[in-house]
DNA sequence: TAGATTGTTAATCGATTAACAATC
DNA sequence: TAGATTGTTAATCGATTAACAATC
């Protein structure tokens, strides 16, 4: 099918099946159905199989999903297929963590440089990673060829940030921030933080 | 009006509305329509008056809602009116970093124990929370009356762990590992990862 | 062939938004 | 009083699920 209007529930639902699919791949399993990835991932059938066919034929009828192929084409839905470099600014303590994290961030992702205010930090290698000094933002994510950011300033700042961004190439920012951040239509932001998580599980208590 | 059936996005939706609240409230601001919360948060204000209005009327006509109040009011229904115990699981990067948050948490939620399977980092102090081993996981829960869980242990090992928790008075998990985690129907479990992320942000560039 | 499973249409369900009477 | 803004009903929009012909 076309690519008319992909909506977010959909494509935040690829990664999911991707980090299944290859899952099954260290498995050595060669094909699977809508059904058993539906019954593992708690997703219905149906919307598995819908999902795949906003961007094209990807099954067979009566036998399912090859799994390395089915990997290969969420890969390029994705745009996991190119390398895709990313930068973290704010090394606090989840900045840190994040950093430690980029081993396993695999799929061609990566984080290239780190940003800090403080002169301090400036220079340091966190995880095999410099931290630069927030001034060079604009310089580096150009030498880098910097695609993506992920925030990890406090509150206060994550705005001010987030507008130095919208300065360079950056079209997309993973922002950890405890705080609703303005952007320009072309530039995708995403929220997430523990506080925020944590306050609406309770509610189920 | 009576509390039916609240769906997850309007519960998810409750502590962003109690974010700039207690920022409005830091600002002494005293009073603030649905038309400003929507504007700052990028919600229909249609949309806030509905979530609202499921759980009681908060507002007043030609007026808007009261802060103070209406701060109060989401911090109950939202239970954050009571001292919430969590437990960590997995003294990992991401465990730390999480620990290192601890006071940030703030309303009434404190991490109050972490747990680990290595032995050397059992008895450690992490940003003020001792490290306890794996196996003391349903006496400790026990003894600090600990309610809620936040699992930052190894793909592999998450399902083990959510199902230790299951045989404790654990009801909300939060799951950082990268993996889908199977619960009864009266545990709750949300999940957030990183990498899953970044995955469906890179999408859009 | 018989059984399994896709891709897709139609039906259902639920969530968002618009509109407005009530009222501060 | 006039203007502002809620709570709520009705309209719209979109996403999920069921069903099934096509076909491997």
């Amino acid at each position: 099918m076309k690519t008319t209007k992909i909506s977010e529930a959909v494509v935040r639902r690829l990664p999911i099946y991707l980090r299944y699919l290859t899952h099954l791949h260290h498995m050595n399993v060669k094909t699977v159905s809508s059904q058993k990835l539906g019954d593992i991932l708690d997703i219905n059938p149906a919307q598995i199989r819908k999902d795949l066919a906003h961007f094209g034929e990807f099954g067979r009828k009566g036998i399912g999903y090859e799994v390395d192929y089915l990997i290969e084409k969420i890969k390029q839905i994705l745009k996991l297929d190119q390398e895709i470099h990313v930068a973290l600014i704010g090394v606090g303590h989840l900045g840190h963590a994040i950093l430690n994290y980029n081993a396993y961030l695999k799929e061609n992702m990566k984080i290239v440089a780190a940003f800090d205010v403080d002169p301090q930090k400036t220079g340091e290698v966190v995880a095999g990673t410099t931290v630069y000094h927030l001034d060079q933002l604009g310089d580096i994510i150009e030498e880098k060829a910097i695609r993506m950011a992920i925030i990890t300033v406090p509150a206060e700042a994550a705005q001010e940030v987030a507008d130095r961004l919208m300065q360079t190439r950056i079209k997309a920012i993973l922002n950890f921030a405890p705080v609703n951040i303005k952007a320009r239509d072309d530039v995708r932001v995403h929220h997430t933080d523990v506080t925020t998580e944590l306050q609406s599980l309770s509610y189920y208590l």
